[in-house]
DNA sequence: TGGACATATTCCCATATGGGTATATGATGA
DNA sequence: TCATCATATACCCATATGGGAATATGTCCA
């Protein structure tokens, strides 16, 4: 098996730059395809790429108004990413889980209270 | 150029599940290589692949301790996800920006004021 | 009807992935 | 010093990526 398919899921679609890019755009309101690839100054064709991409995995919706193609960001796949990554607010929030600053904290503690200088010390 | 390297971000690096679970693994504390290996069914090589990736955008630490690495999460990296996930929350807490569901209810509103019925339906 | 405009699709290519299997490196204990 | 455990690295492979260029599809207007 190679890596998973862009369109396995929002995470894989979302990893790519220019797609980030596109939906950040999008959040703006509704856009042809045109304003896009005037905005990031990429090739029309790539762009109607990362487009299909976004649609696979539901990330952006279409609506055809003449011969123009208006996109629009539908952000509900991104709350999986959102929960999941949420999960680990605390470990960069809080120092909390950075178990060698706990250990050193302890250690410090320790010393100022047993006023020894004991132990073996690497970084 | 093709997909960027899975080692340019973290948004890359947790599009592989696999390496998702990893870090849900380490979020419950420190484990050398081995547990991990038994915890996900994967194949020892496999794990050391991931971890390394993981390592490279720094989202785990490594400790060494005897002839085992115990690995260590560092959830920072993933604090850029989650910024950028978050600016578009309001995109699935309200279905606001559901440009089709604003236009058929101003439609509805519309209509049940104007009482006529012209215009072309198509969904 | 033909041409310009807007967008999508197809083909080609270099690249690196994730898995598998085998092997290297390094520490421990007898 | 040698065998064993713990982990990392090297190699091989199928796959699909993102970009580029060319072309197809479809709509509108003269």
């Amino acid at each position: 098996m190679a890596r998973a398919a862009t369109t396995a899921d929002a995470f894989n679609a979302v990893a790519e730059p220019r797609r980030r890019q596109i939906l950040d755009l999008l959040a703006g309101g509704e856009r042809p395809v045109n304003d896009l690839v005037a905005l990031l100054d990429l090739a029309q064709p790539l762009v109607s790429k990362h487009l299909r991409v976004l649609r696979e995995v539901g990330l952006v919706e279409v609506r055809e108004e003449g011969r123009q193609r208006l996109y629009r960001l539908n952000g509900r796949p991104l709350k999986s990413i959102h929960d999941w990554v949420k999960t680990f607010e605390r470990s960069w929030t809080e120092r909390f889980n950075r178990l060698d600053v706990v250990l050193a904290e302890l250690r410090a503690e320790e010393l100022s209270t047993t006023e020894n200088g004991a132990g073996s010390d690497d970084e």
